[in-house]
DNA sequence: AGCCATAGTGAGAATGATTATCAAAGTCAT
DNA sequence: ATGACTTTGATAATCATTCTCACTATGGCT
């Protein structure tokens, strides 16, 4: 289901390399400034291609943050969802066979074909609902 | 759950309305150009404002279009989700026990608080796979 | 009716993420 | 090295959404 391997430009191999490190999404402009901060310069047009090449083979997960910007991260080639902190951001891919079920019981009986599904839980974690300031953004 | 009933405008009352006869999402724009349409012209600050307060309140439901445009909804009170044709827009609510209890679940697990979700489901509907031409947008 | 305080409106400017341009720089087989 | 092709990135263009702020509508009061 994790559409053939594209092939991957210099730039966006490294841009890869540099979500892998991160374990919470990230949008474009996070991106761009983080690997500025590393020393190493692309182009925020580079940047966008290289996210589009990437979520296009489902190498890297796209959502969209409540303003609307889009964020990425580097996750498991199998399908799954996420458990997200408000606070700080981390990230936990969670599996969900109930939710599958869920989503092709109630797709079945409308008639409908050709289903996706979104899910995602959001919340505060363990670390951020004991400390007063959350770690990151 | 469904928040305080909140104070609306004149202008708020009127795009509410108008969001009723709709049973699609639409986005702000294309309530500002059906209101034009039927004659009624707001000005987009105002709708702006409107979708805001109804959201809310709980009163019209958000989500995000695959470009990141935000799609609003008249709603119905009580929590639940959508399946929603990628053809038509054709939306129905639906509700989904298990997809509450696979949050709750997962989200006790991992020790997280103040637990949000949100699950659709998306597809063609029976209409629209028959058909060769979608009926809308 | 006339006056005044306050809330609501909307044309237009500002913001900000994303996309489009396109010329310059890199790659590579011959 | 030459030429064909790909990649890059500064910059401009889009476009949804928010901000400004002068103007209008409303409602209480005399
Ligand atoms: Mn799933
Ligand atoms: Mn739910
Ligand atoms: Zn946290
Ligand atoms: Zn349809």
């Amino acid at each position: 289901m994790a559409g053939g391997r594209k092939f991957m430009t210099k730039s966006g191999i490294e841009i890869a390399k540099f979500l892998d490190k991160r374990e919470s999404f990230a949008s474009a402009q996070e991106i761009f400034l983080g690997l500025r901060a590393e020393g190493r310069n692309f182009g925020l047009a580079t940047i966008y291609r290289a996210l589009q090449s990437l979520t296009s083979t489902g190498e890297v997960d796209v959502l969209r943050r409540s303003d609307g910007e889009a964020l990425y991260r580097k996750c498991g080639e199998d399908h799954h969802h996420h458990l997200i902190c408000k606070g700080c951001g981390k990230t936990i891919e969670i599996e969900g066979v109930s939710v599958e079920e869920w989503a092709h019981t109630i797709a079945e009986r409308h008639g409908f074909r050709e289903i996706q599904h979104s899910a995602e839980i959001f919340g505060i974690c363990p670390d951020c609902f004991t400390q007063a300031e959350p770690k990151r953004r």
